[in-house]
DNA sequence: GCAATGCTATAGTGATCACTACAAATCAAA
DNA sequence: TTTGATTTGTAGTGATCACTATAGCATTGC
């Protein structure tokens, strides 16, 4: 009757905490972010993260459930990291084409901030082989996706998803640019070009559009 | 005596070509290649290879050295296959900004031609994991954007090269959108954009850099 | 016919893949 | 101290990886 809800309040917390400290799973998850990043999910072997993480298969299987289990821990983690805050950079208060320059080059920014992890981790994440490990980047992209044509829509409703698309192709194209050695200054100058050619795309509207 | 270069010429010509037909090389590039370019080069092994050329793994290694020998193979013949003829695209009697426009629609035809291969296989290649394949891929990924930069020299010789990593981004955006599923027409409108968006690019460059 | 040539298939190499069965070890609660 | 729960390390699962040693076999030139 009582041996499972039984007792003080205190102690399901405590229960709740593991009885022996495991090996400090969130430690673990930065740990192997920074291996999936840099190398990829399919080119990370499972020998290899618990050798990074300094455990044991076991273990890993026992906190993760298995390899796509912890990427998808660390994809979680790098997208709340906030590295690209797309919630404090398309803010409702500022001009869509200033907001997307922003969004351009601060994309850049963290592309190339790492020389080992280069590149977007969702947007390269979106190639693995392993189908599970794309479906789960490719959920973070969507959503991604859905936020930028959401807040372009805001101001140039009817052609918010081709303006879209054209940020989300260009996001995609730096990313590879960034895996692929391109240097930050080129990049950011890239991105700069796409960043005023989207400004342009909003004047050449208007006119058509309103005709 | 006699027992080498004697008889006939014909005979040495006949000596040369395989007294027993190996199994058509030549075909199993072409299987190869579209393996390739629909999963990818670490993706498919060579056991699936074997498979789909109708022989054995010994046979393959007689024939192309190894599988990067036979990616390399791959490579040449879908690049050969004139598949995207930036050549025939990008020449000098055309205006520039048509030129390139033509080029991002075209690549975006290639892209969506088929749905299993979707992408360019040069700029996929270009993330495989395999090093070797990795730097084949980059051979021809650099030469392409070498052409594309020389071709943009010859009439804007100040900003060729962040032009030409403009456009560069921009082809590899939309071959990272075609291997997401997105649709040709997206696509197509993408790379519309973009090609309107070079043509301002122009414009405000004779402007600012002729002052 | 007879050896030489050259491609073929059978079978298997060690390495690595993701993943797990099992039992020793450690902790909490009784 | 005993019991029960849980994580640990050891060791190994079958599968697949790229690749190859060996030998059979068909065709060639003699």
């Amino acid at each position: 009757m009582k041996s499972k809800p039984s007792k003080s309040g205190a102690d399901e917390r405590v229960a709740e905490r593991s009885p022996r400290r495991p090996f400090d799973r969130e430690a673990g998850v930065a740990v192997a972010k920074d291996l999936f990043h840099e190398r990829g999910y399919d080119a990370v072997g499972v020998a290899e993260l618990t050798r990074a993480l300094g455990i044991n298969p076991p273990s890993l299987y026992a906190a993760y459930g298995n390899k796509a289990g912890l990427y998808e821990r660390c994809l979680e983690i790098y997208v709340a990291e906030a590295n690209l805050p797309a919630d404090k950079i398309l803010t409702p208060d500022r001009p869509l084409s200033e907001a997307i320059n922003d969004l351009l080059r601060q994309a850049v920014r963290l592309y190339t901030k790492s020389k080992a992890k280069r590149g977007c981790m969702v947007a390269e994440g979106m190639r693995a082989d392993d189908p599970q490990a794309r479906q789960l980047a490719n959920a973070y992209g969507d959503a991604a996706a859905d936020f930028i044509e959401g807040y372009i829509k805001r101001s140039q409703p009817h052609q918010a998803r081709k303006l879209a698309d054209y940020v989300v192709t260009t996001l995609q194209g730096l990313s590879a640019g960034a895996r692929a050695g391109r240097s930050r200054a080129r990049l950011l100058a890239v991105a700069e070009l796409a960043g005023q050619a989207f400004e342009t795309f909003l004047h050449t509207s208007d006119e058509s559009k309103n005709a």
